[in-house]
DNA sequence: CTGAAAGCGCTAACAC
DNA sequence: GTGTTAGCGCTTTCAG
């Protein structure tokens, strides 16, 4: 490894001329700034962050953490912020708690070790009391989901609305008995959801058929869209509430043969590959992932991270709206459903 | 921040003293040892890895550099990486290249930077000379490409033979005229697949018709399955040759209105959520990621950041065999494929 | 068994 | 315009 030193050494100056030369210090004569930092490429000179940041200033290392890569939500925003902290010269680190407060803890710790910049997290539902203590010492953000042990400040989705929005799409449509599939989770958004699902049905005095539980059951959704189908008036339209349920439903009902969007309309959460062609296309919530990941990411830059201390502590929360794609799997309600399959065949 | 300092004042004991109890130095009796380890845990003392790495221990910064996480080829693989580093107390760190070599350079010079442990890499078509450089200097391992400047240690799979499998599935099926999609790059992978096409033709005397160009444009393949099923003799199955292709080949049948498996039978390649229900389900060529990643993640852990430098620098390739995920998009082949129309309607 | 002190590479306050 | 030096937090001799 070369070293300050090393330079100076070469050129027969002090260490610190040559730190100030290669940081532009506008006490250096211009021929021995040219001179140094002639020699720093030649020789292979890379500063050594380690050094500095023992001297105080930051690392460039920001963490997102997130519960599985995997999903499309959260690769999304593994990218957006990929992106835009790459333009300002930050490294990304990655850790995925797979929504297990343990490993969350884990990840805190190793970073806060590592004297990372700032950290953009999805908090897992019930973040451990150490977790929340090591936050308190670096800069952070909710992302997605909020927790209130976390700090004050989040970026969001307006999840009620977005399905809220969704759910009017098929009331508009003259659909009056809707069912809705979603999970069962205390905290966060998935009660937000289910509010927007039913504020809409007030508003047009409509019916609902709720199935509410565990989507982390591979089989569970299945079961629900089951369910639904199954009973005596059964529901002529569903809203579909995450993009686990989404896929899992998608494929049940592939499996069970219903016509969409005859006998059902079907309307998705967040837009994946694939959704697109599945039957009919799927007419889903469109999540603005990547916008809000960005604003998100340069939030914490500039807000939280700059040198000047002026960041304030202050509660912060933006929530982004989504909006409706609409494609083949809603369609205007017919009296009988049966009537629609003939009119097709 | 808490420091070795903090804890050694408030219990009017030396800094070097409490260094040793928090390594569980045996030269220090048990009695001090708990003693520190509580008066730690209490102050919240997290011990700073910037200072310790200017004594020369390494970083436990592991980085992955991919083009794009959002596809699932990649996402899979830092999904695997994440799981396999955290187990070690590793932090993985993320970098997208876009496949562009001065990304990846100015990746790499912030990496050098920050001290990082190792690299893990998929190496764009043509690095930086800089690029070659600033990896010597650093432990590091080739993922799925293959770049010659950049050192024999490497992890792929091998696509010759995946392709080659794909098309004597085929054949076998009866097909005799098969058509080819993909990419015209040419170094790494493609000239692999197109060989491992050609070869399995060649053992069956079969003809196959090849479309070779730029994937990368949004519109090619679309154009290059149009091309194939428009020649007077067309063929009678296709295989497609990458994940981009196969996304984009997938829409376009469908808006063609092409029948699958009657009308053409497809293979696709790597398996993503919505392959198994598109059409027919798609019969694809399954990558066998996870289990790639997670031994190239444990290889360089053990073989290159151990501390004893016993660690060789002789070539070392791994290639991993891919399996064929037969589903609904590929049939027997009938004399005529209107008369498979016909039966069907 | 424990303490004192040096030094990793860099920056910044203080000379000249 | 440039040199000297101290010190960030930790590990590691070298002394006791």
């Amino acid at each position: 490894m070369v070293t300050t030193k090393d330079i100076a050494k070469q050129l027969n100056i002090a260490v610190s001329t040559v730190g100030r030369a290669l940081s532009d210090d506008s006490r250096i004569s211009v021929e021995t700034r040219q001179r140094v930092q002639e020699a720093a490429r030649n020789l292979g000179y890379v500063t050594n962050r380690a050094a500095r940041m023992l001297r105080g200033s930051k690392s460039n290392l920001v963490a997102l953490m997130v519960p599985d890569i995997r999903h499309s939500f959260y690769y999304k925003i593994a990218h957006a912020m990929a992106e835009c902290l790459e333009r300002e010269n930050f490294i990304l680190t990655l850790s995925e708690t797979g929504d297990r407060p343990e490993r969350e803890l884990q990840h805190l710790r190793e970073l806060a070790g590592s004297q990372i910049a700032g950290v953009i997290l999805i908090p897992t539902m019930r973040p451990h009391a150490e977790s929340v203590r090591l936050l308190k010492s670096m800069p952070h953000v909710q992302l997605i989901r909020r927790h209130p042990a976390l700090g004050g400040q989040s970026f969001g989705i307006d999840f009620a609305r977005a399905v809220e929005d969704a759910t009017r799409h098929l009331l508009q449509l003259g659909h009056r008995h809707i069912g809705y599939i979603g999970a069962h989770d205390q905290l966060f958004t998935s009660m937000d959801r289910l509010n927007g699902f039913r504020a809409a049905l007030q508003a047009f005095s409509a019916k609902g058929s709720e199935q509410i539980g565990e989507p982390s059951d591979p089989d569970w959704s299945a079961e629900a869209i089951r369910q639904l189908l199954r009973q005596r008036s059964r529901p002529t339209a569903v809203v579909l509430s995450s993009v686990r349920i989404t896929h899992d439903v998608l494929r049940a009902l592939r499996t069970l043969g219903t016509s969409v969007p005859d006998d059902l309309s079907v309307i998705g959460f967040g837009d994946e590959p694939g959704f697109e062609w599945w039957g009919p296309g799927l007419t889903t919530v469109d999540l603005p992932v990547a916008d809000l990941s960005t604003a998100c990411g340069l939030w914490l830059l500039h807000h939280r991270l700059k040198q000047d201390d002026s960041a304030s502590d202050a509660a912060f929360t933006n929530l982004s709206t989504s909006t409706l794609l609409v494609r083949g799997s809603t369609a205007e309600m017919r009296k009988s459903p049966a009537a629609a399959r003939k009119k097709t065949a």
